[in-house]
DNA sequence: TTGAAAATATTGAATGTTCAAGAATTGAAG
DNA sequence: CTTCAATTCTTGAACATTCAATATTTTCAA
């Protein structure tokens, strides 16, 4: 029993291919929602992360938010024009930069979240709790065994 | 019993974020093995789709691939330098623009399928046959549920 | 202790993407 | 028929991301 050919099979049945639809999906869906408050999805992120009151530095937070890091140094330019966060010196390793979430970030990061998880809850709604967990559940190990 | 905050969860248990990672991941991975051929992922889906033989106007392949249509046509328009596709306008709706794959595309294609298909073996070793049909489904599912 | 290598963050140029507007064609209502 | 709205694709300017190089600080071996 071999299996089954894959050199033509078509691009919606390779996963990074359903990967990237759904992201994209989601994604989207997400992006609309935040929008309302005029954030992108990234700035929700780093907010995110923040908001546990801890200076992360630059690095760190680049991973957590999926950046690289010129990227991120720039988006967090615009956040500090904006005083949704702030940088310090890290005086342990001063070449790090730790980065803390402001008073006005809070107040912002609190209704991201809000209408983050009015999305969560609508898949669950149109996609099911049993789905969801599995789906999950699925996306953590693939990651974990992708390292 | 009540469904646990929200809120406050951490990002890591978003299901938008996971799907992120989990795309970047294997982004990452199959964008590692097409640089062997010097091919970005966006033009091995093109390729890949217009690999049928067909004429695929630019919308519906814009579609197909992921992009939108003016990302699309910037890429196509290097891949006609390159003469790995060509345009022909359709004449049965001249307002539309047919896209096909060349035979110099078609050679690059199949070299490119099959970089893509070691990646889908690999991941099928380490992560296993069952999980990686199981996430296939589950993915094809939100992603109808989304529409 | 010094000097070379590694780690961290930022910058600027090159590149890529997106948004809004434009050109061409078709469809369809009056 | 004619004109106006809708569809399809492309373009150019604004915007965002990435790559390579730089600056600063730390680490560690000699």
């Amino acid at each position: 029993m071999a299996k089954p050919p894959k050199q033509n099979s078509p691009i919606t049945e390779h996963l990074a291919y359903l990967l990237a639809q759904a992201n994209r999906e989601i994604n989207r869906q997400l992006e609309l929602r935040l929008s309302k408050e005029g954030v992108p999805v990234e700035q929700w992120r780093i907010l995110k992360v923040l908001s546990d009151g801890n200076g992360h530095s630059m690095g760190e937070l680049a991973d957590a938010v999926l950046l690289n890091h010129p990227t991120l140094t720039k988006i967090i330019d615009r956040m500090v024009s904006d005083t949704l966060v702030y940088r310090v010196q890290d005086p342990n390793d001063r070449r790090k930069v730790l980065m803390f979430i402001s008073d006005r970030g809070k107040v912002l990061c609190k209704k991201l979240n809000s209408l983050a998880v009015d999305q969560e809850e609508h898949i669950l709604e149109s996609y099911g709790d049993k789905s969801t967990s599995e789906l999950k559940r699925l996306l953590e190990s693939l990651i974990d065994s992708s390292n």
